[in-house]
DNA sequence: CGGCAGGATTGGCACGTTGCAACTCTGCGT
DNA sequence: ACGCAGAGTTGCAACGTGCCAATCCTGCCG
């Protein structure tokens, strides 16, 4: 029922052609004709069908976003930074979430190669990297927000989440803290590397190796957040850790929260560090110590790293330096 | 590059026709052609052309989703309700984000338009009405979520957004509160709505109609309530208002942070109401009393008129029965 | 053994767009 | 007056898919 060139070009009196080049090589039309088609453009409000252009080019100038849990705030500045990024290019960008769920993140992974994107940023739940090199083969190209395994075809963005685990510990023992609880999901392994940092600076600090208490929650909400609060918040004061270190913004403001209902100080009693920096960091009641994570930098730095794999396809993969931490100091950790 | 129907086609040793049979219409294979094609594809690893699929049947089968803003929570929800009405119907559904900004909110519609979409839910910024008309002329349906002008073709999904402010107005009155500041944002007619709703409690009661404070904000986002806070918290006790109701969670959020970091008491000094009762809501310090706005099933809503249109074009335009509101009253204005 | 029913398979076209090669036309130089 | 340059325009093919009508084949009945 929408109008199509044809249409256009019937009712301005000129070939198929002539349309086809006022909207794509409009310096080759003479004046006359360029009015024709414009007002018959404009009568009909016709829009060029997008899937026949892209079945035509043989692929769309589009990119895709896969995001492990797109509500989660940090992924919101990851994502704006490869929108960012795609449109100043002149690219599309589709997203979409993964939900935490294996099965969602493969039927993504599937429906962006029926649409012939030309490339995904993805971060993932599983190991795709199998897949993505698949996709490479057919011309595919994709970008990893995160470790991987080294590979030939498939290229990522790292950020040091190890040494942010480090520097959460590094503060927390200057502080002179003794008893540390980490609140963390086994299952991510970015969870697992600031666990890992956080070992780190207790070993260098020849530390006991016990005072770190792992407790494992299943997506890093707020709400699992404040189910640990609740548990810290019942022990003895014998038992209770004197600092939390969280792998992520919003378990922490959960801890925070349920901390500051009972009544126990933050940070005199129990200090607090969390992970991401996000805006909920400054926006608690006690303004949250937190390690750093460029998330709108890294959605650039992989944008940018997949577009330019694209525009030149004998380019190498850029090499991984990882992102940087950075500690930001807030009132969890050092009061007022 | 990559495998076509007819690369399949070849390896199998079949006609193009065949191969389609086996994807679109499989009984009427024979057994040993299908299993053959399935060989071939699986070894091709083909995977159908989106685009020339929807070429060929006029129109994809997706639908579009445009969101005001889609980092505030409340959308979270509506998004949730849309989505998986949608897939339970079989349909694919794209996301976009206007960004509070009418150009991109402009823009979005035309480029689901060139996807020929088949249908567009939108939680519209300006009005875009006779725009939605238009596309109705050329076979695009849509609904919006919200208050819109009557329409022949366009459907609309309503909340009783004025009957929620009034619950929440006649909820502090009944606490005996006299000063209400209510914070809102003018350019969005819902939270006009919603003061007009305080409006009316407050003229059902036969109190001052002095008594209520406006104070415009200009995204209702965390931020911004907490600068409200933070000009609450320098009024003197005798200017500070006994009770604020907020436009949003978010900003009722803000609100009540700031309030705690001076030491303003809520609910004893400051009653607190917020709207929409996202899950922020109740994992604050003290939990929210908020008017519950179901996002979920006004999404499900939205999404479920829209198919309905779609699958039967004759059908009338669903009658806009407002979903209601509900008042859940937590500690911020009963205390514990 | 001829014919026919009906299942299985195929050729060809159309969807809307774009790029290329080919064509027309105007005006200018010789 | 003739040719030619070059600007402007056009016809045609092709992208990958799906549907329709047409064809092929197999087996069975008379």
């Amino acid at each position: 029922m929408p109008a199509s060139v044809k249409d256009v070009a019937a009712l301005a009196g000129v070939s198929s052609s002539t349309v086809s080049n006022y909207l794509n090589h409009p310096h080759v039309l003479g004046e006359s004709s360029a009015a024709k088609v414009r007002d018959a453009i404009a009568q009909l409000g016709y829009v060029p069908n997008e899937s026949a252009r892209q079945l035509r080019a043989g692929s769309s100038k589009a990119l895709a976003l896969i995001l492990l849990d797109a509500w989660l705030p940090y992924f919101h500045e990851l994502s704006r930074g490869v929108e960012d990024v795609a449109r100043e290019g002149g690219w599309s960008l589709f997203f979409s979430n993964s939900n935490r769920d294996a099965d969602t993140e493969r039927g993504n992974i599937d429906m962006f190669e029926a649409h012939r994107v030309q490339g995904i940023v993805i971060y993932p739940l599983e190991d795709v990297v199998p897949r993505l090199e698949q996709l490479a083969d057919r011309g595919i190209r994709s970008v990893v927000v995160g470790p991987i395994p080294p590979s030939a075809t498939v290229a990522s963005v790292l950020f040091d989440d190890r040494g942010g685990g480090r520097l959460a510990g590094e503060h927390l023992l200057s502080l002179g803290r003794r008893r540390i609880a980490f609140v963390g999901t086994a299952s991510v392994s970015q969870s697992n590397d600031r666990l890992q940092g956080l070992r780190d600076a207790v070993d260098a600090a020849d530390a006991a190796t016990d005072m770190i208490d792992v407790i494992d929650v299943p997506h890093l909400t707020t709400e699992d957040g404040l189910d640990v609060g609740a548990r810290i918040a019942e022990m003895s004061d014998a038992e209770r850790p004197d600092a939390i270190f969280a792998a992520n913004d919003m378990v922490a403001v959960g801890v925070l929260t349920q901390l500051l209902r009972h009544g126990i100080r933050v940070p005199e009693d129990v200090a607090l560090v969390g992970f991401d920096d996000v805006a909920q960091a400054h926006q608690t009641v006690v303004p949250l110590t937190s390690v750093r994570q460029p998330g709108y930098e890294i959605g650039r730095a992989a944008g940018a790293a997949l577009i330019r794999q694209l525009t030149d396809p004998t380019a190498d993969l850029p090499a991984p330096t990882p992102f940087a931490a950075e500690l930001i100091v807030r009132e969890s950790t050092v009061g007022r």
